[in-house]
DNA sequence: ACCTCGATAAAACGGTTGTTCAATATTAAA
DNA sequence: TTTAATATTGAACAACCGTTTTATCGAGGT
């Protein structure tokens, strides 16, 4: 018993060059305008193939998802000892950064899959912030499920709108756009932007009148 | 002459009506999700008036572009004066959000109306940061473009995956994911959220060996 | 050799899309 | 009242969507 089941015809990997080409037309402009002939036509194949081995578009969505979160998991792993550090593995061009555009246009879909990735997200984040990362240390809070989200927010959102970034500020790619807008992110997380308050401005709160009731019990963190 | 030539049948708002369904339909749901059949359910008339009124999809979308743009700057121009803060105002039901879902959705959307936006945008907050806001004032920097950009992107970023936060902060609607998140943006904008960095850490750049040739000149803004 | 089975392509199917067309209704002007 | 013009509808159109069907081909097992 040889016990090859697979392949009888032609090329066994077929299915993974649907699913790559899947990945990367998904992360490129989205899963409602992404169609399965542009997926066939990109990889070689034809549209029903396509539906032959994956079922439907949804299902491969969800073949791709579980892919690009495994990948991403792995060069994670390997990053974590090797010298590149790993936002600049996100920036330059390679598997991660299709990945990550992956990621970005699920959270943006309204389904659920994308609510996978941003929850995965911000878990990494919490668990950042408690035991520092990259040699940088965080101040704490006692909502910490929310300063976790909150970074986690500013952590994606220069990705979400580099595209326009780029035409305000004359760059010409993602790393252009990077380079300028870093220095100032740093800036922020060390020194914030505020130079000075209202008199009798409170920590926080939208202005004078608002949230009458205190909704959700927030914590006051003002840690100073 | 009594001049009124338009209206020669029924209501001369249908136009009107027609716009503004769009609008509520293009800001929940995108624009390549919402199909002129909805969008002519949704104000109650026949698919091919929608045509009729507007010439085409597109043009359909310019129009509501403008309205959108128009009727967001007259409520800015009205709120200046009064007493509603304007976060306030973005956050709250009403007109005001959906104008804001709108221009989120174009944004988001890779087309060239959404463009106009976001360089609106950046061009009020780069304003606010010279000029101070609501009794706020900014540091500032030797790259002011750039410094207003990562701030426009601040103000956007938390509406833009707020149906993500959502989940993850168990809140039930945008005010209370606001009122959750806000204490935790006054306080990095004041304090920052580093509370130390790593020996020999520089003021910016993505880690030990990034960017080594310096591409775009970034200005050492450092303040202090 | 035969048989079986999966990979693959080509065509077709039903549904939805944006848009057009023909017909009707209604109002303003003559 | 007649006429012209526009608002409005309902049906139809071609194009495209995801999917199904049919048929062909080739490799393995027996």
């Amino acid at each position: 018993m040889s016990s090859t089941k697979r392949a009888p015809h032609s090329s066994p990997e077929t299915a993974d060059r649907i699913r790559d080409a899947a990945i990367a037309e998904f992360a490129a402009h989205g899963f409602v305008k992404t169609t399965v002939r542009k997926i066939a036509t990109a990889a070689g194949v034809s549209p029903g193939l396509v539906i032959h081995h994956f079922g439907s578009k949804d299902a491969l969505r969800v073949a791709c998802d579980e892919h690009v979160f495994a990948q991403s998991a792995e060069i994670k792993k390997e990053n974590a000892t090797a010298s590149t550090p790993l936002i600049a593995e996100m920036v330059s061009d390679g598997p991660m950064r299709t990945y990550v555009e992956y990621f970005l246009k699920s959270i943006l879909d309204p389904s659920e899959h994308g609510q996978r990735f941003f929850d995965h997200h911000v878990e990494v984040v919490e668990n950042a912030i408690e035991e520092g990362f990259a040699g940088y240390t965080f101040r704490q809070s006692d909502d910490r499920r929310a300063r976790a989200t909150m970074i986690a927010m500013l952590s994606i959102a220069p990705m979400l709108v580099e595209p326009r970034v780029r035409r305000v500020l004359g760059t010409e790619d993602l790393e252009g756009s990077m380079a300028r807008l870093i220095p100032h992110f740093f800036d922020l997380y060390r020194n914030g932007i505020l130079e000075s308050a209202p008199e009798g401005a409170p920590g926080h709160g939208y202005g004078p009148k608002a949230t009458p009731g205190s909704p959700h019990d927030p914590p006051t963190d003002e840690s100073d």
